[in-house]
DNA sequence: ATAATTATTTAGACAAGCCTAAAAATTTAA
DNA sequence: TTAAATTTTTAGGCTTGTCTAAATAATTAT
């Protein structure tokens, strides 16, 4: 019974989650505008659109958020994304930041059966290349635990997930440390004096500066 | 310096191409919109499209037929889609008969880095599963030598790639026989008095009727 | 509490890709 | 070689997903 969706309309679905969360349960049209990199006005058709579909529950002047069947759509199409991120990664050996653009087009291929086979392929991945979780074929998904490295647990293993600067020269600094998304971090110290970490990085250990820790995501890893 | 080309633009090229031959090196809009599952006026308001943007020649009421550049896109996408299928098949495990619909979506996903690494990763196949060639990157691609089994050379590698009588009985008695697309068949011997054929099919000798051989397209195999 | 500002929606337009119905060109047949 | 039948194109319309400009609601500031 499944309907179909097309891709911008699961763009905009995928969006709405990411834009949602228990503090903000409402995404705005400006910030879905943002997010989609669309007109305000255009979102606002669109997400009239998926509210006559019951995909999204929407109210004028007060925002959007995602239906049930909204919900598991958006994560049937995260599991695919990620899916294909592993794939991209650990059998096409692309690197972490070429894969987004890829993935976000293989997402949006419609089989079940792909999808599943896919997943037994990759050995049933529970995280991908950045971390994040992969929801399950039946919707669930892994609580994130997304936060600052500063304020991570110490021995404990974790993958770098994002940042905070996105400034290219923060990323060069951190690609120069050896850091990159997927990263496999693990503090073993935490310096008092200076805020400074003593971290084991994919098995080598260095000091890093308590700037870089807090502008630093990551998640527990495996 | 690569001009972005829709789906549907992408479809038509490779809808051209498959019904474009040395003896008839042009189709009519007619025999397209058929092969589209299309009406012929939306097939000739597209062909007009396609000529302005000069990847095909299209005359009014004389039909239409790719040009160099469109010939090199056609190729470059029945490339991905041979490939696709490889995969689907080979690391997948697919049957012949799943892959096509999930290929024809695959086909159209737009990164020459991952045709390149899937080519690689694949050990650079040069036929698909139905043993129909890839074209190269370069778009050179293998000529056709599709044949009727009763006409094929004896003691010669050959792959089953199609079959003239598509009726379920005839597929179901070929399943019976364990043959397949994608199958491996080698003609043995010719019996002239009724026409049979001794073949050893992947690998296993049996006889099989002259209207079977009559029936089934080969290809010369790897 | 009202005015000014900002956010959001509505209205109207456009391109892509399809459709149906009607017109025009081509092919076939008498 | 002209008339009938068929093929192909044109004309006009519809949906999706986008846009700009204008109107309206909500928020902020005075």
């Amino acid at each position: 019974m499944k309907r179909k969706i097309s891709p911008s309309e699961e763009d905009y679905l995928k969006a709405i989650y990411h834009k949602t969360t228990a503090d903000a349960p409402v995404v705005s049209t400006t910030l879905l505008a943002e997010e989609m990199g669309a007109k305000p006005s255009s979102v606002t058709d669109m997400v009239q659109r998926l509210s006559e579909k019951a995909l999204v529950e929407y109210q004028k002047y007060k925002g959007v958020k995602l239906s049930d069947t909204g919900n598991t759509r958006a994560l049937s199409i995260i599991r695919k994304h990620r899916l294909w991120e592993v794939f991209l990664v650990n059998e096409l050996h692309f690197s972490w930041d070429q894969v987004h653009d890829i993935a976000e087009q293989l997402e949006h291929i419609q089989s079940e059966a792909l999808t599943d086979r896919l997943a037994a392929f990759l050995g049933h991945p529970k995280t991908d290349p950045h971390g994040d979780p992969i929801p399950t074929k039946e919707g669930n998904i892994q609580a994130q635990t997304k936060m600052l490295l500063e304020l991570a647990p110490l021995n404990t293993p974790l993958v770098c997930v994002g940042v905070e600067d996105s400034s290219a020269a923060f990323l060069q600094f951190l690609d120069k440390c050896g850091i990159g998304l997927g990263v496999n971090i693990e503090v073993l110290e935490k310096e008092i004096f200076d805020g400074s970490l003593l971290v084991s990085i994919d098995s080598k250990t260095q000091r890093i500066s308590s700037l870089i820790a807090q502008n630093l995501y990551v998640n527990q890893g495996q």
